[in-house]
Formats: structure tokens, sequence, C-alpha cells
DNA sequence: ACTCAATCTTGAACACGTTCAAAACATCTC
DNA sequence: GAGATGTTTTGAACGTGTTCAAGATTGAGT
């Protein structure tokens, strides 16, 4: 049966998994993972190229519950402020068994030949996912964002989430308290900062930001 | 003499600098290093510690530069808009010998634990040096920032270049034309998104910027 | 049942960063 | 100068992520 290999698979990715909740990143060892699993060395290679995919593993299940929890979370609440900081809290939530290995996985994702990397191409499938819960949020705000900001803000969102996430890794108050507080006060504010559009003077300058975020990214 | 374990050491960072641009990160092991050097590997690391050591021995080497380079180009500008233009620009010339190797720089300097964390306080000299940078550039400038933005303009501004280098890092377009492009846009549109702190609902908008940001940051 | 190709598994081997006991060298004291 | 004390240097060794040739297992076709 093809699901034998499945297993195999799944065994290697939960036995990671766990271990780097558990023990942290460095100690989680590949031969630690496969004597944990009862398997070789190699095996474990023969399923993930290098330890650097498992954590991409991880990353994925992170995002899949995040859109899961997030999305649950904005049902009943209807300001941006309010759907920002559901969206951002339940990110943090998510991630929260990680937290202390969250700097080696931060070291890890950020060099732009991984596979992790939440820019490359290899993680196209869970920005896009991620990128799916900002605009889910923005869209259905009410009272609603400016149009000419909704098609962009979605991603600047997400851009400051990548922000908030790392603040949060460096963040070694008791509970990650400082992050939950930066989110609380950070989202009314860009709320109300989004609301300022209308004023003339200021909307020129929203202009001019989009301007140039737009034309820094199709120049890539 | 004692000035022959100096020159021993001096030796080690000079070869590894040179590596560090010639062949990259990567490469440079610490067994090349000794070799080129003609000592033996535990002899480098009587002298540092670790790789790590090494790459903050160049950090420390690109912010001494920046500061001489960045001092020059803030004589003959008076606008914000300009000096914050010089700062980065300057910034980004200093670093650009080592961009192939910024990835491997950026992955080491963002772990917590690491000597080069720029927030960290291994680098507090350093850090502070560049925050220098970033205070003459704003307390110099005329028509003057607004006085309740002085105090806490550098650092955000420091916060900002640190993103921009993040750019930086990744900008794979030759001669890293976008990050200029991102620099050029995007600090007249600070300079003048900071004088629309004279408009009421604006205004109030900044103080709360503020109060958050040293909300979050004294709660260290 | 037998073959043979594809798939899976193994464990030894490699280069790396790092450590450390011991050797070599330098400097000071008498 | 001889010995003692401190500084510098060495190279073998450890554990790590990763590779790979070789062996074991599986499954389809006959």
């Amino acid at each position: 049966m093809a699901a034998k290999s499945e297993q195999t698979r799944q065994l290697v990715a939960d036995v990671a998994l766990k271990m780097f909740r558990e023990v942290g990143f460095e100690k989680t060892t590949m031969r630690a993972i496969a004597q944990e699993a009862g398997i070789s060395v190699g095996n474990a290679y023969y399923y993930f190229a290098s330890k650097d995919e498992l954590v991409q593993e991880l990353y994925i299940q992170v995002q899949d519950e995040h859109a899961v929890v997030a999305a649950q979370a904005l049902k009943n609440v209807q300001d941006l402020a309010g759907r920002l900081k559901a969206v951002l809290h339940t990110g943090i939530d998510v991630m929260a068994p990680y937290h202390q290995f969250g700097s080696d996985f931060i070291a890890t994702a950020i060099r732009p030949s991984s596979p992790v990397n939440p820019f490359g191409e290899a993680s196209t499938a869970a920005r896009e996912a991620s990128l799916a819960i900002f605009r889910s949020a923005v869209e259905g705000s009410s009272p609603a964002v400016a149009k000419k900001l909704r098609g962009d803000l979605p991603e600047l969102l997400w851009l400051a989430y990548m922000g908030v996430a790392l603040f949060w890794v460096y963040d070694q108050s008791e509970g990650q308290r400082r992050t939950r507080k930066l989110i609380d006060g950070a989202a009314p504010l860009v709320a109300r900062g989004l609301s300022l559009a209308k004023i003339p003077g200021v909307s020129k300058v929203f202009d001019d930001v989009l301007g140039l975020v737009r034309n820094v990214k199709e120049d890539a």
C-alpha cells in the first residue's frame, strides 16, 4: 500500500514537531528524531531533504491552524480594529507552544535559500493562506475601509504581522504580555490612522505611500 | 611584546573579513581561515570564541565606516528628507561589498543569543553609534522636526533602517536598485508625513503612537 | 511462482563549528 | 641563568547536518 510510505513520513513529522515543542530546536537533532521514530537517519532524509523542511512542516501546520482559529474569531467582530486584534492575537496563540524555539525558527526562515522563507517561492501556499486571513479581516469590516486602500492593505498588514511575530520572538515578558499589549494598542491606532485618509492633506500622503509600494513591488 | 598577540588577532580578523567578501560566508570555514592565516584552528578560537564573533567584527567595522561616511554626507543637506536619504544611502553603500552574504549575516544576527544581534547587549556600542547617526540627522535638520517627535524619532528611524537593511538583503535587482528606489521614495514621504503632525486630528494619532511606543518599550 | 524495476531503508562517511588537554613559548623573580 | 608562572599555539576529538552507495522490500506483469 502507498499508505505505508505516507505513514513513515507522517511519523517523522510528528516526532519532529513534538520534539521541537518539548526539547527545543537545537536539541532536536536528526539523529534524535530518527531514534525516537525508530528509523535510520537516512530514512528521515528520504522524506525531508533537510531539517529546514521539517521546520516548514511546522510552519504550514501553524498557518493552517491560524486560518481556522482566526475565521472563528472574526465571526462576531465588525470593526477593523477588533478584526485586526482577532487575527493578530490568534496568530500569537497558535505560535505560543513554540515560543522558546521561535528565534531558531526565524533564523532558519529568514535566509532566502530556506524553503521556510515567508517571502520565498517554496512557501507561496502558506503565505497565500495567511494573506487570505488578512484579506478577510479587511473586507468583512464595517464601517468599510476606504476603497483605494482595500487592495493593498491586506498585504501591508501581513507585513506588519511579520513584524509583530519578530517582536514576539524577542519578547521575554511572561506569557509574551508585551506583544499582547502591542497588538491591543496598535490595532485601534491603525484603524484610526486609516480613517484619516479622508482628510485632503493626509490623503495625498496615503496616495504616495501606495504609489511607492506598488512601484517598488512591481519592479521585482 | 604584547603586540604579537594583537597581531595574530588582527590577522585572523583581516583574513576572515576578506574571505567573507570574496568567497562568501559559508565557504569561509574556520579551517579555511586558519589555513589562510597560517595558524591552527584552535588558535583562531583563542581570539574569537565563535564564528559569530568574527561576524561581529565585521558588523562593528561596517558601522564605524557608516558613521564616518554619513557624517560627511550630512554636511551639505538641511531638509529632513535629504538627510534621511543621505544616512540610508551611505548605510547601503558600506554594506554593499557584503551583499551576497547578507542573508547569512542576518540569519546570524537575528538570534537573540548571537553577539551580533542588533538589539542585544553585546552590540550596545555599535547600536548606540548607529543611533547617534540618526539622532544627528534629525537634530540637524531644518525646518526642525516637531518637538514632541524629536525624542523618539531617531530610534524609530533606526528601526526603519533595520527594515530597509532587511529589504536590501532580499533585493536581487542589479546593484540593489530597488532598495535605492525605496529609500528615495520613502524618505520624502516620511518627512512629509511628519509635517502632518500639526493637523489636529492627525496630531492625536501621533500622540497615541508615541504613547504606545513608550508604553511597550519601558515595560521590557 | 518468478522476475525485475521502482520504492524504501540502512549505516558508514564527510565537512563543519567547536572544545580541550597538552605542548611551546614568553616573561618575570631570584 | 634556572625555575616558576602566565600566555599562546597546537591538533586530535566530539556532535552536528547531510550524502550516498548499497541492500531490503514491495508490487505489477507474466
